[in-house]
DNA sequence: GGGTTGCGATTCTTGGGCGTATCGTATACT
DNA sequence: AGTATACGATACGCCCAAGAATCGCAACCC
């Protein structure tokens, strides 16, 4: 899924005059993405991207009107650097759930985009194209990671057939937003394989 | 744990002069919370907390010097409306697990202390301070219902004893904290059932 | 009753971001 | 060459909130 640029479907690509330099596009989307993570939304500027993109104010209001339409465009063009492989063909889903969510870990990091999702879960609540530019375009898209997995586990017999896996996916991937945004404790490998584990052999006891 | 409000330590209660008005203590604690699941934290202004709490400026200014000592000393004094009751001597873990899974999609509704949460998580990542008391006034007051559940249920053995309370408490509140602030998706007591037993049961497939 | 402090309301200065306009320069099309 | 648009930089008026100061009145102590 390719999303090109507001402001490339704005902008006149023919005709006279100097064409807009595609550098600054990239340059404006990056830094608004880190300034939402150090300033969250509302302290986000038009003068400050621009002062961060190495561009003046002129060149961002020649493509965005304001910032949330920047803001929704810089989600849009937002990848994380990789996308976790999908699963081996011998790999369980247990190692494959474990593999998945410690890549998520590391894009949820701070340097990542851990603070950008704190930055705009505020704004979320009251914004609705924000929102949903942040479900559709980051949210759902690791969910379905964990789905893939989950479905094909079903498949394999690992997994029981019963299970929701909107739910399972919740309930692997919360420990961690919880940690990120809330408790700020500890996001390791080693509580990865302790959630998984968990979520596959559950906590009743049997005797 | 009964927090003094800053104002009260400050405020000379002995002495001449007119004494301070508590009621206006408690008007500006509560306009205070209002404010920030509407505004967020960035968008609460002194003025608009004096304006919703009937009050003038200058008293919440003789009160708390700045914005983070008033969100701080707001979030300390609130307390949701009512604790879940603690766990029936009858009553099965799993009972206990679904009524107080219950009543935390209750205090996570949108006129509870929902959008306040998601008004305070940008900042949570920048603020120390006030991290620290969101974290130790609410976070960990209602995680400590959930600990107290499964800890019973461990010694009545219906849990196994080698499961890491924390991370199952996370897991359990993580799909409505994620719906919450991220997803936002349906909030039923069937997530919360469903939840509860997909906890319990696990997801691996047993022959 | 005099002294002291709190009250709501209002005024004032300061600071910063918004969005527009304008500059001289650069780079394209025709 | 001539025209048109983009560029970074800057200046401008506007608005809004911060935080301090002041006013007349109220409520409490001695």
């Amino acid at each position: 899924m390719t999303v090109p640029p507001q402001a490339e479907i704005d902008a006149r690509t023919k005709g006279p005059g100097r064409p807009r330099d595609p550098e600054a596009d990239r340059a404006i989307l990056r830094a608004t993405i880190e300034l939402l993570g150090e300033e969250g939304y509302e302290g986000l500027s038009i003068e400050g991207v621009a002062a961060r993109a190495g561009v003046g104010k002129t060149t961002v209001y020649r493509r965005w009107p304001s910032k949330e339409p920047l803001v929704v465009d810089a989600i849009k063009h937002y990848k994380s650097p990789v996308d976790p492989a999908p699963p081996r063909e011998e790999e369980s889903t247990r190692d494959a759930l474990v593999r998945v969510l410690s890549h998520f870990i590391r894009a949820m990091g701070p340097s990542e985009s851990g603070r950008m999702m704190a930055g705009l879960v505020a704004e979320m609540s009251r914004n609705v194209e924000l929102a949903r530019a942040v479900r559709t375009g980051i949210v759902e898209h690791r969910r379905s990671f964990v789905f893939a997995i989950l479905e094909r586990g079903i498949e394999l017999g690992e997994i029981r057939r019963d299970v929701d896996v909107e739910v399972v996916a919740d309930m692997l991937a919360g420990p961690i937003v919880m940690r990120v945004l809330l408790t700020g404790g500890a996001v390791t490998p080693r509580l990865v394989r302790n959630v998984v584990d968990t979520m596959l052999d559950g906590i009743a006891f049997r005797s």
